[in-house]
DNA sequence: TCTCGATACTACGAAATCATAATATATCGA
DNA sequence: TCGATATATTATGATTTCGTAGTATCGAGA
């Protein structure tokens, strides 16, 4: 069975005929596979109120862990936005309650972003769909197969991680001190 | 060999006690893997003065074969932009002289964009950089791997297809007449 | 202690994106 | 043919994001 991608590479191959076909397969189908669960997840968050920036935010604090403290630094590395942009998010999940913002207790220059009740609410009430969305997904592939692409797609990743820093950095949990206004 | 998302996940798992690891370890590789690729890409046309955005533009124009046109609506939907926005792009490549617009010759409604000769070359220089860097991402996987990956992926494309519309929608090509201003 | 340079965040104006409506043309049915 | 509705694109104003500079603090070395 052939699926789009397919398609749209034998037509690729006619106009340039020295491509690589595997690594477009792979390569395209990454990419489309991935807009199409952002699609979705935003679709799922927009029934619960929420925008994927937000969750996004709201879920980086969670997985911090106790005290569920990030400063906007690391938000923004992790993130991949820049770091006006996550001022202005920011101020608008403190607006909506579910983050406030404290000094840090090292170092004054930081400020530390806390998940506030609201907040964990609001993350809890929407993890449920945002799984169930990746289960979807990859629910055609049996446990064994889901094994086999982890070790293929690890292997790249290391490969990648072997050049340069991690694709995955994980936001380093600071103590906040001082709660702000 | 442990990657960084070996590490998240662990921590993560910790946190939330019953997380689908294989689903998550599959799911977050392939978004901090595209993730990482369009860094890659972007640096590489960079070089050669070009935005992300423009060369997608082109390369869909390139890939919809002669006489290389497309209408914005179709490149829209191809992109997943909105109009507007495209539309606003659509003028700046123009006015680079990268594309030009025509009145379609069928539906006057529409506007076909056409690439220039100009836009030919500059996805020319810069064909070899992307594939380059894509090639350069899956350089550790074997051939036999990466037919592998291209299976298991290829499957989960399938059952999303089965669902609903193509991931990759084809833009479909127009015939141009009667050349704009 | 006192510089000096680096770091963390935010304010501000500029640019890009988005939602919406307007314009022009096409299509269908009477 | 005419009128009503649908479609393709663009113009407009509001929102969001971005680039840059400013303020405050830290850390190292004289």
């Amino acid at each position: 069975m052939r699926d789009s991608i397919d398609r749209h590479i034998d037509f690729w191959q006619h106009e340039v005929p020295d491509l690589d076909v595997e690594v477009e397969g792979v390569v395209t189908r990454m990419q489309m596979l991935v807009r199409h669960l952002q699609t979705r997840r935003a679709e799922a968050l927009q029934e619960l109120g929420l925008r994927s920036w937000e969750y996004d935010i709201l879920w980086r604090l969670r997985s911090a862990g106790p005290p569920y403290s990030v400063t906007p630094t690391a938000l923004a590395v992790a993130l991949d936005t820049h770091p006006a942009t996550l001022t202005n998010r920011l101020d608008r999940l403190t607006q909506a309650g579910l983050v406030a913002r404290s000094r840090a207790a090292t170092d004054r220059r930081s400020v530390v972003v806390v998940l506030t009740e609201a907040g964990h609410h609001a993350w809890e009430s929407s993890i449920g769909s945002q799984s169930a969305a990746e289960h979807e997904l990859l629910g055609p592939l049996s446990p064994r197969e889901r094994e086999t692409l982890i070790k293929l797609l690890r292997k790249v990743v290391l490969a990648a991680e072997a050049d340069g820093p991690d694709l995955m950095p994980l936001p380093q949990r600071e103590d906040p001190a001082h709660p702000d206004g």
